[in-house]
This record gives structure tokens, sequence and C-alpha cells, in this order.
DNA sequence: GCTATGACAAGGA
DNA sequence: CTCCTTGCCATAG
């Protein structure tokens, strides 16, 4: 497994209830600040979406994105709300309100470059 | 190594 | 605010 992978999984993993992130956040927190993309796709290919709260990813524009059939975005919008997240019927979220903002022990753990730290800071207020 | 493919992001219309 | 376009980059083939 790529270190990308075992990023994404170690950060998703640890997103506490009534949180959520955005992919680009995600991307920059493991160290790859435009890879968003590819934190949906190592989500949509995770067999493993019992131990991973991948509902409480969503995009920066504040929408729930998934088109996977599997895990549709009706199933995310229910396991959201289930946490205390309101989500609008046209899966909207005021996503600056439940924004995961890490301290800086929980960067520190992902051996994040002062670089990236400072972008997060910048971008998200951390 | 090259091309196509996206659960994205940001900026313009 | 909602579409559309362009830029991105890890994977798959």
């Amino acid at each position: 497994m790529s270190k990308f992978k075992e990023k994404v999984f170690e950060i998703v993993r640890r997103v506490p209830e009534g949180k959520v992130v955005s992919y680009g956040q995600v991307a920059l927190m493991a160290g790859i600040p435009r890879a968003a993309i590819q934190v949906g796709w190592v989500l949509h290919i995770s067999d493993e979406s019992d131990k991973l709260p991948w509902w409480r990813v969503i995009n920066n524009a504040g929408r729930i994105s998934t088109t996977c059939l599997e895990h549709t975005a009706q199933n995310q919008k229910e396991k959201l709300e289930k946490e205390g997240v309101k989500v609008t019927k046209n899966l909207k979220i005021d996503i600056e309100k439940y924004r995961f903002r890490p301290n800086p022990k929980f960067l520190q753990n992902l051996s994040l470059e002062d670089e990236y730290i400072f972008k997060l800071m910048e971008k998200y207020g951390i």
C-alpha cells in the first residue's frame, strides 16, 4: 500500500463524530496539496468502509458528491444526520461549522512539513 | 513511460 | 447560486 493511501486512512480514521473534512483538506494533510480527487479514489476503492468514516468527507463547496452505487449520497446524508450534522435536501452542508480542525499534535503524528501546516492554517484556520 | 480516468478545487460566466 | 472549464495527480492498463 502506498504512503498516500496510508496517510489518507490514518487521517480519515481520526475524524471525530459530528465533524467533516473536505477532500482537499485531507490531501493537504497527507502532504499532497492538490490530490483531492485521489482522496476520493482511495475512499472509493477501500473495502474497509466499516472501519473508515468515509461519510465525513465531503467537497469543499459543502456538498456531498459521491456517485458510488454502494455508498449513495442519500446513504451518506443519513449517516451524517445521525451524528448531528445538518444536511439539506440538496445535499448541502455548512462545512465551516462542522469542519474538523486538528490540533498541532495530530499534525505532528503525520510528520507533516511546516510548509503544509502553514497552508492548513491559512486555508482552514487550523 | 504514456494515456485515460476521476467520491475534487477554484475561478469565470 | 449553479454550471462549465481548466488544472491536478495517484492509479490502472
